[in-house]
Parts: C-alpha cells; sequence; structure tokens
DNA sequence: TGTATAACATATGTATACATTTTGCACATA
DNA sequence: TATGTGCAAAATGTATACATATGTTATACA
C-alpha cells in the first residue's frame, strides 16, 4: 500500500515540476518496475490522474501526461481570475479555525522553502497553500477547477522560484508577503478584501509566467549567423 | 470493448436517473457479473466514474454513489447561476458552426422525448444538450466544474420531466422553448442575450428542483393519526 | 444482559498469464 | 522517392487466481 501510494504522489510530483515534461508518454511496464508494483494497480495510478486532470489516457494508446498547448494556456490566463477569485471569497466566508491552522502552518513551511531557493519544495508548497484554500471553499464544484488549473499553474511558474536576478528574489518576497495577508483576510474572514489580494497575487504570478511562456527572444546576430529557414 | 463502453454509459445513465440512489454501495462482482466483463475493467470503470465524480471510492470499502446531503445541495445552488453563466458567454463566443448543428439536432430529440412524456430520455437528451454547451464553451477548467453540476442537476431535475398538472406540462414547453431560444443566441453569438437566458433557464429548473428537495408536506390529519415520534 | 474476542465469510487489492491492438520495420511495388 | 503490405515486437486490455482487509457472527466471560 505504502509504495502505491508513494507511486501516485511521486507522479503527481513529477508532473507539477515538470521533470515529466507535459505531452509525455507514460509506458506501464517500465513505471510499474520502478515504483515495484505490478501494472494492475499501476494502471488504476494512471486512471486516477487522468481524472485529476494530471495525464489523458486514450484508448490502447495508454497514458500521456496533459499538455499545455497555447490555445489551452489563453483560457488558462483567462479563467484564472474568475475561479481563483470566487474561492477566496468563499474560503474567507466559510473557512473553519482549523483549516487556519493548517494553511499558516504551511505558509511556514512554503516561506522557508522559498527564502532557502529550494526551488521544487516552494513550487509544491505553493500549490498545497492554495490547494488549502480552495478546500477552505467548501465548494466541490469550483475545487475541482481549481485543482485542474493549479496543475498547469504550477507547472507554469516552474521559473518563479529559481530566482535569476535580484528583480526575482524580490518578487519571491513579495509572493511571501502576499500570502501572509491573504491568510490573514481569510482568518478575519473579509471576503472583498481576500479576493483583492487574490487578484494582486494572480497579477504578480501571470507577469512571471508570461515571461516563462514567452522568453526574451534570442540576440538578433546569432540568429543571423544561420540559415533563416531552419532558424524560425 | 462494446461491453465495456456500454457498461460505463449505463452504470452512469443510471446513477443519474438515480435508478442507482445517491449514496448506494456498488458491489464490484455482482456488477462484473451483470455487465459480463471481469473485475479489472470494471474496477477500471469505477475509477472513472470517481473522477467524473459520479462516484466515490474509499479505501479498502469499495465505490458507492455520490450522496447528495443537504449541505452539498446548498452550495449547489449557490454556484450553478455563475458555472452555468460563464459556460454560456464562452459559448456564445467560442461555438463553432458544426458544434451548433449537433446541438440542435439533440434539441430535436429533446424536445420530441419531453413532449411525448419519456421522462428518462428527456432527462438525459437535456443532460446532453447542457454537455454539449460546455463543450461549445472551449474551457476545460470550467467545462468539469459544469460537468460535476450537471450530474447532480439531472438527478434533482427528475420530477421535472414527469407532469403531474397542468402547470407542469406548462413548465416543460417553456424549458424547450428557452432551450429554442439558448441556441439562435449562442449561434448569432451574442454572449449578453445567451446569458440572460440562461439564467431565466435556471430560474424556472431551480422552482422545480426546490419543490422536489422540499415538497409540500403531508397532510396535517394524517400525521396527527399515528405517534408523532415515529412520524416525523 | 452486555462486552470482548476469535473464527469465518465476504469484499477489495495485487500479481500474473493470456488476448488483443498498435506500432515499427523490412521489403515490395508503382 | 513515395506508398503500400505483411510480419514481428511491444504495448495495452482482460481474465483469473491469490493476498489482504473488513465486517459479521458465534462464543466465552464478566
Amino acid at each position: 500500500m505504502n509504495k502505491k501510494s508513494n507511486c501516485l504522489s511521486d507522479l503527481r510530483e513529477r508532473i507539477l515540476s515538470q521533470d515529466i515534461a507535459p505531452g509525455s508518454g507514460l509506458d506501464e511496464v517500465s513505471l510499474s518496475a520502478h515504483y515495484e508494483i505490478s501494472r494492475t494497480p499501476l494502471r488504476e495510478i494512471l486512471h486516477r490522474l487522468a481524472g485529476d486532470g494530471y495525464v489523458e489516457i486514450e484508448e490502447n494508446r495508454g497514458a500521456r501526461v496533459t499538455s499545455m498547448d497555447l490555445s489551452v494556456m489563453r483560457v488558462f490566463f483567462q479563467t484564472a481570475p474568475m475561479v481563483y477569485s470566487s474561492i477566496a471569497r468563499l474560503a474567507a466566508e466559510n473557512r473553519t479555525g482549523q483549516q487556519v491552522g493548517v494553511l499558516k502552518s504551511t505558509q511556514v513551511l512554503f516561506a522557508a522553502a522559498a527564502r532557502a531557493g529550494d526551488t521544487a519544495d516552494a513550487a509544491l508548497l505553493n500549490h498545497q497553500f492554495h490547494e488549502q484554500i480552495g478546500q477552505m471553499a467548501q465548494n466541490p464544484y469550483l475545487l475541482i477547477s481549481l485543482r485542474r488549473m493549479l496543475i498547469d499553474h504550477t507547472r507554469l511558474s516552474q521559473t518563479f522560484f529559481r530566482p535569476q536576478s535580484e528583480a526575482d528574489s524580490a518578487r519571491i518576497v513579495k509572493s511571501i508577503d502576499q500570502h501572509d495577508a491573504m491568510i490573514a483576510a481569510i482568518d478575519a474572514s473579509e471576503p472583498a478584501l481576500a479576493i483583492d489580494l487574490t487578484l494582486q497575487h494572480w497579477d504578480l504570478s501571470r507577469d512571471q509566467m508570461e515571461k516563462y511562456v514567452r522568453p526574451d527572444p534570442l540576440p538578433l546576430d546569432v540568429i543571423s549567423m544561420k540559415d533563416r529557414r531552419n532558424a524560425i
């Protein structure tokens, strides 16, 4: 049993961290060998991952990690503010004291990982932080949307917690502070404030993600050295 | 293969029609015998149904049909207008001509079944109609929320297509007309109108569902004939 | 009578052999 | 060169036997 749940969570983490790239095929035989379980429970895990939107399964053609093509990305950026702010409002309205406690402890771990530059941990703890806010909303219908969005969000924000400049580091600190403010708003049952902070948080995250999606172009003189048809 | 997909769709339909009641346990052995497939593919089907929100699976305790307790119902009524109107807007913005054609043919079948009093068919075709609008929205994040809501919606609207009075029949006709108007709005790419019509459609459906959830109380004199502790 | 425990029955979970489908490659043909 | 065909290899799908967990009943004991 331990091996199985370990397999499930490990696959989730590897997909979220893009350790397994979007669109990659997942081979049943090699995976079951790697996790030391037989194909039957592994297939079960793949179906669970498919239900959560981590992978897509095609009849007789196996499972592959859910892809992130450009059309889906457009929709992602379009939809996230609505879902996130709805969740934030509901979380502020419906959270229990116990849940706030859990969220605070996650935030402590997240802040430590983010400040220490533990990229993978920071990204996953950030994921967990937002998942927990989703649970506070007590709305199963929106929670599944949020979860689906967080998969892509975490995959896209890979670079966020791997600072390349002073400005990047400043953004990480700002992100941590925003989390603290969101906790306070939720704890104080202030839906309007929670929404506002969530949208600010989204703006910060979005800017970074757009950079990841559309990085600075390569220097022009390098391109000109090659056959242009191949370079473009 | 045919047996398997038949099993999947049949279980879906039976859950949607409340032929299998919310909360019911699903026994692997008897189900696999009934559908003439072995337990392995049946378990796979149960996991798929779990991913879609039709059933819930608990470790070592099997699958049961997703329950509809009162707290979830509150959330359902709270969330539906937002999800439905968002989907309607996106459908009007993003639909393709081909999809409109499919929707129209579903509507023809639906109208026929609803007018003929084919209760089960009408409910399932109504489900399919709204599912297809969901697909038009081209938004995988909201589509899964819509699907989850439609499961409960279809289960709750069981009585809608089984008219008990002249007023009930009138509501069915009105519902058919609203579908036609929604198709026209989507076809004409008029998001604002589509949202408006969708909310009207929701209001009609909601009133009927609330009656189902909170039916008229039994006549008081009947209750008074029995031991009150047992009757209530 | 009530409770605890052990044995049994039943249901779910896993491994593995076998069946079916897809895929890749060699080779033939236009 | 491009396209098509057939076979072999590899992957996915299914059936079944066995392992493990759960629930129930019977019995012992307080």
